[in-house]
DNA sequence: CGGTGGGTTGAGGTATTTCAAGGCTCGTGG
DNA sequence: CCACGAGCCTTGAAATACCTCAACCCACCG
């Protein structure tokens, strides 16, 4: 369906300079598009690349046998991922829509992390926030209700990507789903409720145009 | 019900050496026990150490307002824990049995981390398997059944215990629930499912020694 | 001994899933 | 320009996995 961008890495460079987030430090990165869909690497790969999203966003996720899928994490403009996998990656991540993104070197970054200590205490800050991210998913999976798990994601999608008030989600009912370890239609079910609450609106009519009206209300209901 | 052995750490230093799992570094660490259900530290108290445990075991956990516990790591003899904090707990953490620990000061360890890089890396290394141990458990705890979930904690105890051929559970069926994202009663119900099958057995009347009779079926059973 | 802290098992309830139908948007092609 | 299908979302009804409530057992301990 969608071309395997990682094939064509070594031909698309097209640009060459400082990664922004981790300053003081000459790491040479590459700039890459991937469409609608496609894979940026899958579970069990070599982990060659980390990765910063300049535009568009990705899912990571991990798969069962039989096709059960848990989506640990969405990055958005801004994220750094494919971080803290070792040799390999443990997730496989897609570009929900199209993306481009900025790649470094694994190696050469670990390179500089030897010698130099801000790098590596970045390194092992940002580790650090994956983690914290991963264990309050882990209440959230475990002991919250569908009802809370969708305001807690309203939240966190709230304060990472809603500009001029309105939050443009790029993720779908089945993405969100498969992170808030539901059904699609349990979700959709939580969202009719809020908006029949009033907690919330939608714009225009693809219903990924999300208001939050009542800030406090959702608040009250993620515990 | 406990004493905070917290209060008491100033008095009851009782050893100071190298931090086996931190090789070439001079670390100074101290030794303290705390009693069964003791707290070792509470969700969002000052990160001031960072532990190991010599003998018993420990559970890591958050509370929502009301009670609903997730535990997020059991710690066992020679894990380290309370790594990667920031400045403040993000786990409540207690002694499940009797428990030894060694504790170093964080800011000392962070201090060696500076100006040593094997330090930094290890530091790095044991966030980064924290990490993987959580984006794990996310998998399990979003997308897998009760029996599977039952079936993969006892194939991680199994690595993590088992001495001749048993595995002696420090905790109890309501620890191991609230680690699953399951109640006590159907942790119960999968254990007795499984013994029924013949896949474990139980030794003694306390059914917290397990034997694991076929390895293979419980493989199957996780996915 | 009586009480307390596990653990198991049963019966019934419920939150969420599953299955199914229908609506809306958008791109494509006749 | 409209018909058509595909993808996405919503909503309803039925099924079910897990939870809740409750009883009971057993080991341990003062």
């Amino acid at each position: 369906m969608f071309v395997n961008v990682n094939a064509n890495l070594a031909n698309r460079a097209r640009f060459i300079g400082e990664f922004d987030s981790l300053p003081d430090t000459q790491v040479a990165f590459s700039e890459f598009k991937y469409s609608r869909g496609a894979e940026v690497f899958g579970e069990a790969e070599p982990a060659d690349y980390i990765y910063q999203v300049v535009s568009g966003a990705v899912r990571s996720y991990k798969l069962l046998s039989d096709g059960r899928r848990q989506i640990g994490a969405f990055h958005l403009v801004g994220d750094i991922f494919g971080l803290g996998n070792g040799a390999a990656h443990r997730f496989t991540a897609e570009a929900i829509v199209d993306t481009t993104l900025r790649l470094v070197r694994r190696t050469s970054l670990e390179h500089v992390a030897e010698t130099n200590a801000l790098v590596a205490r970045n390194l092992l800050s940002m580790t650090a926030n994956n983690l914290q991210h991963a264990e309050d998913h882990m209440l959230l999976l475990g002991r919250k209700t569908s009802l809370e798990r969708v305001a807690a994601f309203l939240l966190e999608m709230d304060c990472r990507l809603t500009a001029a008030g309105v939050m443009a989600l790029p993720m779908s009912r089945r993405d969100i789903a498969d992170y808030l370890g539901l059904t699609l239609e349990t979700v959709s079910r939580a969202l009719s409720y809020l908006h029949d609450r009033g907690i919330l609106g939608f714009l225009g009519q693809t219903q990924r145009q999300i208001v939050l009206l009542d800030r406090v209300a959702l608040a009250e209901l993620d515990l």
